[in-house]
DNA sequence: TTATCTAATCGTATATTTGCGATATAAGAT
DNA sequence: ATCTTATATCGCAAATATACGATTAGATAA
């Protein structure tokens, strides 16, 4: 690959792919799932609930984290994590804005 | 890395992280958004829109559609791709299950 | 202080993605 | 039949992502 090509796009479209990205893998959609229902959660809890080695949840917390998904605060000598639900928002909207508002005007059959 | 640990979580899990991932690339939003606009397009018009080679514009196009995103009919000696508006209902519908209405319940300050 | 417990980071192996040029395929034009 | 034209596929190189064990750092307990 020459080079990366991902900043040629406009802003708003790297920043839905960028969210997308970061829910594009199961584990993290279960970590969202779960603060979710829980509103707020262990880092322990989760690699307990989780299929997967310690430092690999840890890795995936910190990516959410880093896509602004998630925010987390130390507690002691453990981390609680919950869900930045602005950042939810605003996907929400954007994507809206994008597919489900022309969704309406363009549901003709075509190819 | 040992192995793929993805078939380990739910199936849910699975399809939304699947449909993230195809929308994950800011090349393949930029795709999705001209497609949802036209109501249906020709590949060679894709390839003059975006910023990317012909066979990268044909993988990225490829993805989407094995991912269900879009369907594509052969016309005469070119191709023409539409979006598969069914699929971004089922996406909707389990993100919203999913996020949109446990946020209700709560939005409540957390860490 | 030393020991323990929790979580983050490092190092590393492997898998997947991204991107392009070159080539193949298939339809239409000459 | 040959020449375009449009698109898909192949082959490769470089970049990223996934996963784990080992180690480190920080807070509390003994």
């Amino acid at each position: 690959m020459a080079f990366n090509k991902k900043e040629e796009f406009t802003q708003k479209e790297q920043d839905l792919a960028a969210f997308a990205k970061a829910i594009s893998h199961p584990a993290r959609i279960a970590i969202l799932k779960t603060l979710a229902q829980r509103n707020e959660c262990i880092c322990g809890e989760l690699v307990e609930i989780l299929p997967l080695a310690q430092s690999t949840v840890s890795q995936h917390l910190k990516e959410l984290k880093s896509a602004g998904l998630i925010d987390g605060t130390i507690d002691g000598p453990r981390s609680c994590y919950c869900i930045n639900w602005k950042a939810f928002e605003k996907f929400n909207s954007e994507f809206n804005s994008l597919f489900n508002n022309l969704k309406l005007k363009n549901e003709k059959a075509c190819c």
